[in-house]
DNA sequence: ACCTAGCTTAGATCGCATCTAATTTACGAC
DNA sequence: GTCGTAAATTAGATGCGATCTAAGCTAGGT
């Protein structure tokens, strides 16, 4: 096998290593898979795709592991919604969601004045919160208002 | 066919017909499987289970496509999520949701200060927010710790 | 009583995700 | 460098929730 040198800032093995996950080459081509996207929300079959191209030998069962893996340790998060999970490397803990009724696309958002928010009812231990907005996209606002 | 006398206020079918909906037994037992319930947050399965036991031909298309129509009208919401969709009969448009990472339960819950929340992007039409809060419920936190 | 768009049906099919059991590999210890 | 082992990977089977199909039935207007 080709011995590939070590970049010079190999982030994407030290933060697997840092969290007690081994490097293989499958887990740097799914981790690169993320900075090749646009916007970074894509589910496990796009990752798949892009990872497969540079690594044929590659199998679905280690993409949905890995993922779940990244996951557990805070690498990535999954957006569930209909259709496919979505895992978003966005780990900005201030922003949230906005889901396009007419053409499907998730974008990140931010709020103002959530910090104010409180919970009515009491006893729950708040871990995460999700928000998740959902209308017309700025693109499909301007192009029309029929739904899909 | 044994003629039903319909009960003095029967809800479902007027909520059906206002809707341009036809009113079915199919319907009526599907709807009724909202009322049979606790908190409300079913499954499709949870509807058939319950439906079918009164009506024994029915389909689990039938569930589908009624469950689907109901969303469609505003007399369901969709809740997606780890797992199966729940629907959601409380169409409170205050309440939100707070999801279990214990023992998986859904609840409502309400929010105080989310009036005054403002999206910090433009050129978004917001038509709906969903908000879920994750954690442990009131039950979980104070029956130990450990992670399902 | 009739007509027809709307509804229902059993069963096939689909898509996403997970599981299985065998094999390979990363990497710490020596 | 080599060894040992737990961790990771694999192809393919399996599972589950949801949707589709094509044929038959029915609610409700006229």
């Amino acid at each position: 096998m080709v011995r590939v040198s070590t970049s010079s800032r190999d982030d994407l093995a030290e933060s697997l290593r840092e969290r007690g996950l081994r490097v293989t080459p499958q887990r740097r081509a799914i981790l690169a898979a993320f900075s090749a996207g646009e916007n970074g929300h894509v589910t496990a079959d796009d990752v798949f795709e892009r990872a497969v191209a540079g690594l044929p030998e590659l199998s679905r069962a280690t993409v949905y592991n890995t993922l779940g893996e990244l996951v557990r340790v805070g690498l990535l998060q999954r957006v569930d919604g209909a259709g496919p999970t979505l895992y978003d490397p966005n780990l900005d803990r201030t922003h949230h969601h906005f889901r396009c009724l007419r053409c499907g696309s998730l974008s990140d958002i931010h709020l103002e004045g959530e910090e104010d928010v409180q919970l009515a009812e009491s006893g729950y231990v708040v871990e995460r919160t999700r928000v998740t907005l959902e209308g017309l996209c700025p693109t499909c606002a301007t192009t029309g208002d029929r739904r899909r």
